[in-house]
Parts: C-alpha cells; sequence; structure tokens
DNA sequence: TTGTAGGCGTTATCAT
DNA sequence: ATGATAACGCCTACAA
C-alpha cells in the first residue's frame, strides 16, 4: 500500500479511504487510485483490515440439520437457496463462510461473531430450535433465520408464506371435487404447522369439515418418508388428497402410492411444497407451492446487514406461488381434457 | 490474550505457542493454559493471526457451474458433498469459504489465494475449463479440483472412477438381455466421456457391436434434459436401454418416457449416474451408480493440504457401486419375479 | 480534502 | 522451555 500511495503521490492515508469508498476523498483522487491498484495488482490485505477496523466483512452461514426429523444436507432445498445466498451476500461485498453448528455450545448461532470470524450470521431453517435461537437474540444480536415467523420470537425471520400456501392448494384440491385429504409432515416444526393451519382453516372456509383433513406425522428424510406413507397406505387410509410438506416427501408419497398399486393422480392426488425444480420430472409431475428463494435471499441479507448496523430489522413472509401440475388434476377433470393438462403443466413449468 | 498471560502467570509468546500446539511448550503448561483459555472463554483473533502469520486457515470452495450446458447449483449432487466438504474442512482445521468464481478473470482459480482470503481453493467440477485450470497451475499452485483425471493435467483431481462405472452399468444392462443402447449426456465434458467410453468399452468387450451404443448430446439441466430426450423418442429412438450421465438426466428421461406411454423398465430400461438419494424414490425406482462423496471430500481436503504445505498431491479415481433398482430390470426377470426385484431394490437402498 | 501518527492482537525472531 | 521485542498491513482520530 505505500508503494501505490508513491505512485500515486498520496499518503496511505488516502489511498486507505480511496479504497474503501470513503466520501472524504476526491472523487477524482478516488478514481485515480482505483485505475492506479487494478493495473498494479494491488489488493486490500483482508487479515489486516479486519484487525483494524474490527470487521470482518464475512458472513456466516450455518444450517443444522434436524436428524431426528430425519432433514440431511442433501435436501435440495438447500442448495437451491445457497446459490442465491452466495450471490446476495457477494452483492453487499461480503464473503460467505460456512460454519456448522455446535448445538451443544449455549449461543452457538452467534459463535462466529464471537469467534471473529463474522459480522453476522445467517442461520437456515429454524425448525425445533426457536428456544435456543430467542435464548440467543440478545437485543439486535446479529443474525437472520429463514423460517416461520412467530411474534413471540426476538430475531427477524424470512420464510415463505407458508399459511397462504396451504390454503392455495386447498382451493385447488377443493376445486379438483376432493372431500378428504391426509396432510403428512410434522407439525411440531414451525413451518410445518403452519403449512397444515393454512391448508386446514381454508378447507373448512369452503364449507368441508375439520374432520375432513388428517394430519399424518411424517418425517423430511426420503427413507422414512417412504416408509411412513406406504405403512399408511397398507393400513388403509382413506384421502382423496395426500398433502406432503414438503416435495422430497412427495416424492417419497408417489412412490409409497405406486407400490400398492394406485394410480396418480387418478386414484389419489398428491402434492408437495418448496417448488424443487425436479418436482417437474415427477412421475407424473407434481403439483407444488413454488416458494421464492431469490426474494428470500435477499431479504435475508438485507435484515442481517440492518442488524449489523445495529438497526432493526423486519421478519419477512414472502408470497408463494401454486404451480399444479398432473399430480393434482382430479379424475373429472382429467377425463375431458388429458392433454389439456399436460400442456397447462409444461406452461406452468416456464413461470419458474 | 495479555490477560491470559498475566492470569497463567507466563508470557504471551507462552501463550501463543500453547494455543497453536506448539511443540516447543511444556505439555503441563500447554494443557493449563487451554483450560484457562476455556475458563475465560478466550478465543484467539483470527484477524490478527492472520495477519502476523500469513496464513488463513480458510480453504476456499468454488464452483463453476457451467451454463451452457445447463448446470445449476440446484443439482442436487452438489449440496451432497457440499455437506461433507464443510466436515473434513473443518476437521482439519480450516474453515470453508464459499467463493463464486468470475471465468472472466485469466487466473481465477486463485484468486481467493492472492486475495488472502484463503490458503487453497477446491474446485468443483472442472467440466471445459480444463484449458484454463491447467494455465493457472504453477507447479504446486494451492488448487485441487473434483473431476476426472487426465494425464496431461498438471493440477491434482478428485473424481469417482467413472470408466469403472460406465462399464458396471454395461455389465448390469447386457446381462438384463439388454442389446442396443442410447448413451445420454454431452461428451465434451471429461466425466461424462469416461462414463461413455467405460460403458461402450464394456459393451463390446461382452462381444456387442461398437454400433450397440448410440452416443446422443443430451445436457445436464432437468428441462434441456426432458425436452432432448422427449425429442429422441418422439424421433423414434430405436434402443433397449438409455444410460443417462447423471441422476438428475435419468429422472427426467424417465418421465419422458412416461409421458410417450413407454412402460419403464417393461418397454425400455432407464439408468443414471450419481448415486442421489432421490433416485430411490423415483416411479419406478431408479438404478444408477453411487459415487462415494465423503471418501471424495476427505480426498479433497488431504490432497489440498499437502499441496498448500508444498508438497506434491496424487490424483485420485474413487471406486464407485452399482446400485440396482427396478428401472433396468429387463422383461424377462421382471416376469419371473417381481416382488423379489421389489425387494431386492429395497435391500439395495441400504447399503447407502 | 489530505496528511500524521499510533495501535489493532498476534506470532516470529532472537536471546536467555 | 520461556521471555522480550518488533512487525504484520491497515484504519482512524486528530491535526492541518
Amino acid at each position: 500500500m505505500a508503494a501505490l500511495a508513491r505512485a500515486a503521490g498520496v499518503s496511505e492515508s488516502t489511498v486507505s479511504r480511496a479504497l474503501s469508498d470513503s466520501s472524504l476523498v476526491n472523487p477524482e483522487t478516488r478514481e485515480k487510485i482505483k485505475d492506479l491498484a487494478a493495473r498494479m495488482g494491488y489488493q486490500v490485505n483482508p487479515a489486516a483490515r479486519m484487525l483494524r477496523s474490527r470487521r470482518t466483512r464475512t458472513i456466516a452461514l450455518m444450517i443444522p440439520l434436524q436428524h431426528d426429523a430425519g432433514q440431511h444436507l442433501s435436501d435440495p432445498f438447500f442448495t437451491s437457496i445457497l446459490g442465491r445466498l452466495a450471490d446476495a451476500v457477494g452483492e453487499a461485498g461480503y464473503d460467505l463462510l460456512l460454519v456448522r453448528p455446535k448445538p451443544d455450545r449455549k449461543g452457538w448461532p452467534l459463535d462466529p461473531v464471537r469467534a471473529g470470524r463474522a459480522d453476522g450470521v445467517i442461520i437456515l431453517g429454524q425448525s425445533y430450535l426457536m428456544d435456543e435461537l430467542n435464548t440467543a437474540a440478545e437485543d439486535n444480536a446479529p443474525f437472520v433465520v429463514w423460517g416461520a415467523g412467530r411474534s413471540d420470537l426476538r430475531y427477524p425471520t424470512v420464510g415463505s408464506d407458508n399459511q397462504a400456501g396451504g390454503a392455495m392448494l386447498a382451493d385447488h384440491l377443493v376445486e379438483q371435487s376432493c372431500r378428504t385429504f391426509a396432510f403428512l409432515g410434522d407439525v411440531g416444526l414451525p413451518e410445518v404447522a403452519d403449512r397444515f393451519e393454512g391448508f386446514r382453516r381454508r378447507v373448512v372456509a369452503l364449507g368441508l369439515p375439520a374432520s375432513a383433513v388428517a394430519c399424518e406425522t411424517v418425517h423430511f428424510d426420503a427413507e422414512e418418508a417412504f416408509a411412513e406413507v406406504r405403512a399408511l397406505l397398507d393400513r388403509g387410509l382413506r384421502a382423496d388428497a395426500l398433502v406432503a410438506s414438503s416435495d422430497v416427501m412427495a416424492m417419497s408419497a408417489l412412490r409409497a402410492a405406486a407400490e400398492v398399486g394406485l394410480r396418480i393422480p387418478d386414484d389419489l392426488r398428491i402434492t408437495g411444497f418448496d417448488g424443487m425444480d425436479l418436482t417437474a420430472m415427477t412421475v407424473p409431475p407434481l403439483t407444488t407451492v413454488r416458494q421464492d428463494l431469490d426474494a428470500g435471499a435477499r431479504a435475508l441479507v438485507k435484515a442481517l446487514l440492518a442488524r449489523i448496523e445495529g438497526k432493526p430489522a423486519k421478519s419477512v413472509a414472502l408470497p408463494t406461488e401454486l404451480v399444479v401440475r398432473a399430480s393434482s388434476q382430479s379424475p373429472a377433470q382429467r377425463n375431458q381434457k388429458t392433454r389439456a393438462a399436460v400442456s397447462a403443466s409444461s406452461r406452468s413449468d416456464k413461470t419458474r
């Protein structure tokens, strides 16, 4: 940096200010210095910058996996949001550090900050950790969480409007002449609970009895979910539609149904939730609720940056979109317009 | 650190040495200091450490996506290896930084190192970048690549033994009485080329003519692959089996086949490649070649650490495993033992 | 708007 | 085996 200063004919301080876009430096000088830096291949040493400024310009990403509920990092949902997060973080001028949570340490959500590795933390999926997170959330602690919002949470969350998503599925399935439903999922998890509530309320609002919706505990892991749904079917579960709380679960349900000889959608309707790309490729293609992960990533970063600057940040519930495909077409509709259903499905795929 | 030194009754130098497991410090002293540090909640400031020691204790992970070939970060393959990498890196005492490559910058593979953000770089998927990577690979440059090995590469690679994987598929399908094959994939990519070569060679070795294997260019993106396979089928492609070069591609093929009314596996066999968890849940479940991503992650980190220390590192081709499921059962076998096939599929799932 | 000076918390070197 | 000392490269009061 000394060399650069000499070459530019200014002091190190000015170089420093120019390179960090300080408003205290003459715009012309700034550009000149930046040009020169680029030409000389000079880059600020981040370690020195961190040490002196006490900011890391790094955001930590933690993904606590609820192994009890059979959640894997292999769930395609995580990758989908990961790329978007990397982009959003980069655009804000930060780096993204991947940190595995150590849930036995109390106060773990802020570990990377306390360790001086990051200025803030994004936590993907609060699942059953709300209490711990709430405890860690001293006033304006610099972390945000992807997941369902709750009025009693003392930290900002960003997530899809799960209730609305559930309601959309209810509207659609009832319109497809379904009258009895089995909701599949672990309603101990807030996101799942919201999906369930949204679904059931709308079903009731549409004039069906609350008993029309059975709630069956099924876990996120594909294998577990398969076994559980299979068991339900073997036990003679009666329902016009299975409403799964994730796409992976719905895929497991598809296979379970196929194994017991049920034809989808003729004998049974199945829907997912998440909007994974692969849902377009199942046989039959899956109706699902698409989450706007792009907006989600952006909102997470925005909220976190606010918290890092000590400002408050509001929780966000993002709009969702119903993606209708063949897995939920009622027999009546299908008989009239099999081809139409197919092309409708193709079309809706493009909205992505 | 000064406080800690005082509390322990030693100098800062000794504390520093104790906390970095230096052999120059008395083991007793070391333990005492470490205990005390834990009790006092002291943690080394990584920025200061980096600045002074000129090592970041950080490994950068770059995922160049070949958008031409329709590869997304949403490909579940990446998540699968990501978690393992995070573990392997952590166990080695390093942090994992996610960095998006800027392929327009020449020498981009080493950007994070030059920028002082990381000591080494892991690059996931070389695809068509071999030339650029080779250029960046000055002697013992600290980066390693996940992908197919080639004798002319001047950097270490870790990848599955794609040729062996292809050969296993050939063995299996020929045993299932298949005699004509369409290999689906972009053989411009080295991994795909190896899978293809391994497959075709074994087919020929088994006494079939080289013309038994057609090679059809199909891209990695699910939607693209679907359209491409669909077009092939509409065009009247004749083959006993479709051999896809990835699981996502195979799933797209499954759907394409379903749409044109082909029953799998009765009318046509389909196989995948990767060993994604979800392949167990397709309808019918997909035969695939499982890669050992756990070993892969470990090998990547091991090789990279060697390079970081200036030592040479050998490339690795990891053994693969054939996972037989229903999608590749020939009609003959199936007629005799439909139930057996199903339970065999379930069993093989457990070997995971 | 720019320059001066001092220190951020560690570790490497040298001495003991 | 331990201690003293300097320096890593930058940022930020403060002064000009």
